[in-house]
DNA sequence: CGCAAGATTGAGGTCGTTCAAATAAAGTGG
DNA sequence: CCACTTTATTTGAACGACCTCAATCTTGCG
């Protein structure tokens, strides 16, 4: 589920904290988490998603967002952050959103390798517990990009996909909740729920057993086209 | 920002797992960390937003949901849990989201207490990592909340308190970011976060400097009812 | 079989969007 | 400092996706 971090011999140092403002700002002399300050200009991009996240940063002034994008270009703010938010965080090998500044912003940098590195010295439990945290995370902001800005037929599909992909994705997916669970999940009623269902099944993407709370997928491309969206050819 | 979480020596079993399913299963035979199978009919609550979070659960069998209300009723279900996955898990005092079973269930518990415990041990940085994700999951929970159940106004009044909130409460706003960052973080286009602040602005529940990029609560009160899904009484 | 609950389908309404234009603010160069 | 361009924001009118309300159909279960 989660991959581990391995940080190779990063001469990397032990921090000895004790801040008022925060451990953060405290490295011991001899083992500096802490970094630079860096200065960003309107729109300036501070880390894009999918790179390295060799960096974490705290907000001196100005501020950030962070996003996602689907294909088409629909973007979901998922946050902003004001001085004294910390940004970046992510425990991962990679950042999982763009965040860029919003006006002119002071951002101080941190290195993060230190945290898998600290955390392997943790238990083992600690160690789960932070990536079930982190697992909800993502989660949760994959959500934040469909509640924002996809359409219900595009909702659907999302859906469908993820929870097939969560019962090693076999073709037929069992929905154990009702329409209204489903509904109050992706953010529409139970007659956009069942509507979007049928429409899919009229266009070949899904079937429907006799059995409401199966559906087979038949057209898994097309599906993921659907949730990704990029706009359907037809 | 963290409350301190102390476990007063409960008496407890220890689980002897060594179940394919991660270090959960495996705690040191000393300190055991595991509880007992629990089932669950359909629409069975196994925990409540805002009771103590004593335990956290891995689900065996069936599904659960997690879901926050609005106070009319409005309801948003943040996300599933299948068989394998973790639930209930915030390292915090409370729950912040009720867990319900979809089906018969099967989950098994397992105390938390030892989080805090464990983690007691753990470098000031790793514990601050670890209070800013979790600071991000809850942001990101309100934020599903948000997107999934409230109208235009209602987003904006939230986003208003929110953005007080975050600076001093102070009743003048600052906001950094454009209308489209704004439009893009609640899901809405800049068209309607305009016409939604001349209608807070009619309302008397905001007032707006010629300055665009500052704002005047007038009265929290009302805009609380409105981010709370309180029918405005007018 | 008969009933209750859940799911689907249909018709009409609403909120937010889209498209377009007006207004205001912020630069830019003279 | 001012005319001019560019960009951001506000406002208006018409449209559309999803919602609401209501009826029908299906399924599960006593």
């Amino acid at each position: 589920m989660q991959t581990a971090y391995v940080t190779i011999a990063s001469p990397m140092t032990v921090i000895q904290p004790r801040l008022p403002v925060g451990p953060l700002a405290r490295s011991a002399p001899s083992a500096p988490v802490a970094g630079a300050t860096r200065r960003l200009g309107k729109d300036q991009e501070l880390c894009a998603e999918g790179a390295a996240a060799t960096f974490f940063y705290k907000v001196v002034s100005g501020g950030l967002r962070t996003y996602r994008l689907l294909e088409d270009g629909r973007r979901q703010v998922d946050a902003f952050y004001l001085p004294g938010d910390i940004v970046g965080l992510e425990a991962r090998e990679e950042h999982r959103v763009t965040a860029e500044a919003v006006c002119e912003t002071t951002v101080i940098a941190y290195r993060r390798c230190s945290f898998e590195a600290a955390s392997r010295g943790e238990s083992e439990f600690v160690r789960e517990i932070v990536a079930a945290i982190l697992e909800s995370l993502e989660r949760a902001r994959d959500h934040l990009l469909l509640l924002g800005c996809k359409s219900a037929l595009e909702k659907i599909a999302t859906f469908l996909l993820d929870m097939s992909r969560r019962e090693n994705d076999e073709d037929a997916v069992a929905l154990p909740m009702s329409r209204v669970d489903i509904a109050d999940h992706l953010g529409l009623r139970i007659e956009t729920v069942s509507r979007s269902l049928t429409e899919l099944g009229r266009r070949r993407l899904i079937e429907m057993p006799a059995d409401r709370r199966r559906i087979v997928l038949r057209n898994r491309a097309a599906l993921r086209d659907l949730a990704d969206g990029i706009e359907a050819v037809m």
